[in-house]
DNA sequence: TTATAATTTTATAACAATTACAATTTTATT
DNA sequence: AATAAAATTGTAATTGTTATAAAATTATAA
């Protein structure tokens, strides 16, 4: 909805990929929907655009998408990765009553500790893990 | 070689764990070989001592011992999860060449950023991945 | 001690996410 | 149109983990 076809072409070209029709639909997916999806979630959504669609596909394109630095993985502590389309640096909260991911700015500055000094740090992850306020005013309830 | 059986055992039912046989060999491994070990780890490892041992006990016993606090599991973007004994906060390191795990102090204090006000934080991961400075001496040599 | 119950451990199968692989389809090049 | 290259698919294999029920061990009571 956000984005034309062209826009998203232009993205994935600007990133070193040949833009198949499923790697625009899983792209458009990902940028219309900022909820740092699973690769089922992608199959699932797709699959009534993309009758055909297998979830070999999915993956082969995310991977892809993570080679040329369009994604980001996320591991939270679950068994199915999770993919993020914004890939600047960022902390994660996962809800563990409603397994929602948010997004929040990191408050400090990530300076490599001096425990570190000489190593090269290529990737950060910083996550939180609780009971969101949603879910908090929900159990308040009863 | 660092505890005595009954240190181990006291270190157990003072978590509320009533101290099998299993559960002393894996404690003591833990506590004598700080390199966040697998499941697999562990149990290749104590096969010798223990040969009827069974992979299900390990993972039983690690569930157990995150559960009452003795271990936090660790998702560092790999498939298998790693368990440390040291359950106090700090960041880790995991070098893409030799996969060790680093530990370091998290250098800043981590307060819940403002956008997760209301928000219960129970846990929090702090996992840094590149290379160790091990790996770049040893690349620097050809 | 013996009997009985509770707990722990084991072997085996099931599960679920991911990956390997080769065949098929689509797209690009000549 | 013919050929080559690349993308996609279906299927099977792999892997870490979990479920389950039987067997072994340990604790409790008679
Ligand atoms: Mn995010
Ligand atoms: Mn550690
Ligand atoms: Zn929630
Ligand atoms: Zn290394």
């Amino acid at each position: 909805m956000e984005n034309t076809i062209k826009q998203l072409k232009e993205y994935l070209i600007k990133h070193d990929i040949k833009p198949s029709t499923i790697r625009l639909k899983i792209l458009e997916y990902l940028l219309n929907n900022r909820i740092h999806p699973t690769a089922d979630d992608i199959y699932k959504n797709l699959l009534d655009q993309i009758p055909t669609l297998s979830k070999t596909s999915v993956y082969n394109t995310l991977d892809l998408f993570a080679d040329k630095g369009v994604v980001k993985v996320l591991s939270l502590n679950e068994k199915e990765a999770r993919y993020d389309i914004n890939t600047r640096l960022h902390g994660h909260f996962k809800c563990r009553v409603c397994s929602r991911v948010y997004d929040f700015a990191i408050p400090y500055d990530v300076s490599i500790p001096h425990e570190l000094k000489g190593f090269d740090v290529n990737d950060i992850d910083i996550n939180f893990y609780g009971v969101c306020q949603n879910c908090k005013n929900q159990g308040r309830k009863s």
